[in-house]
DNA sequence: CACCATATTGAGATAATGTCTCAATAAATC
DNA sequence: GATTTATTGAGACATTATCTCAATATGGTG
């Protein structure tokens, strides 16, 4: 997926200098399995301060390498992979989320904006419900 | 809208007590104009606590009275009227919100949730765009 | 109406999350 | 290696939200 190259693509986005603490939290970013919190990355590598980590956070997510998720609750958590255009499955069970690429809805938002006179530029669906594995898991457990 | 008979419903919600606190929460969340976050709302009524003014929006959400709106930016922001399900276009301009009744998209929910496996039970669609008066401003204002 | 039991309130402590400052540090260049 | 200056990070500060618990107000009752 994010390969030696892209890495250093990444650590010089929005930047004149890659320097050694971003490139941790690139790293550690790209390695986390699921998505986590700005604090939960904060506790993981208490070595980088918490202001680098927020700012290096905001730059990834302005250059689409992360993507933020309101998951309701109340801190943002990020997801890796933010290029491609594309929604979020959310399980409300276990939490896990999947990315869903293919749109398809693209079309219907273009319809009601301009049913309502807007000019869209972008739009953001959630679908929250309980993935095959926690629905399998309840079978098992019962 | 809300008539009296409604608030006075409205005002029960959760709870056993009609009290003068809620009441005072309840009639200004119904006559405010667009959509405000909890610290405007404590703001706007300083002779209500904090505290009462968190747990009866609470409540007014959970009972379906107001919805919650993350529009990004930093604090949830809240509407009258969630009722009905609906989702929102937002105008990333003014910030005004309207809202989408005529869902539609509950059948490609529910499409993409069956080809992940999922057990939908829920979602939440956002579009943003500039609305029609801030495009028709910009016009004049050239 | 007065009284009681208790649901509810609210001031303020605390928590969680995020932003900002500015002296110190470390990349990149020469 | 020296220089320039982008970047860092400790900690102050800001914002939003939750919690505690003594004081209060509500609804029911005699």
């Amino acid at each position: 997926m994010v390969d030696r190259n892209a890495l250093a693509t990444v650590l010089q986005m929005g930047f004149s200098r890659a320097t050694g603490p971003r490139k941790i939290v690139v790293e550690t970013v790209v390695a986390w399995q699921g998505h986590f919190s700005a604090e939960e990355l904060c506790r993981s590598i208490p070595q980088v301060g918490r202001a680098t980590v927020y700012r290096t956070l905001a730059s990834l997510q302005e250059e689409g390498v992360i993507c933020r998720l309101m998951i309701d609750g109340r801190a943002p958590r990020y997801l890796l992979g933010g290029t491609q255009h594309h929604h979020h499955m959310v399980c409300t069970q276990c939490g896990s989320v999947q990315d869903i690429v293919d749109c398809g809805v693209d079309d219907f938002v273009d319809t009601v904006a301009e049913r309502f006179g807007y000019e869209p530029d972008g739009h953001r669906l959630e679908i929250y419900g309980r993935c095959a594995s926690c629905i399998g898991g309840e079978r098992e457990s019962s």
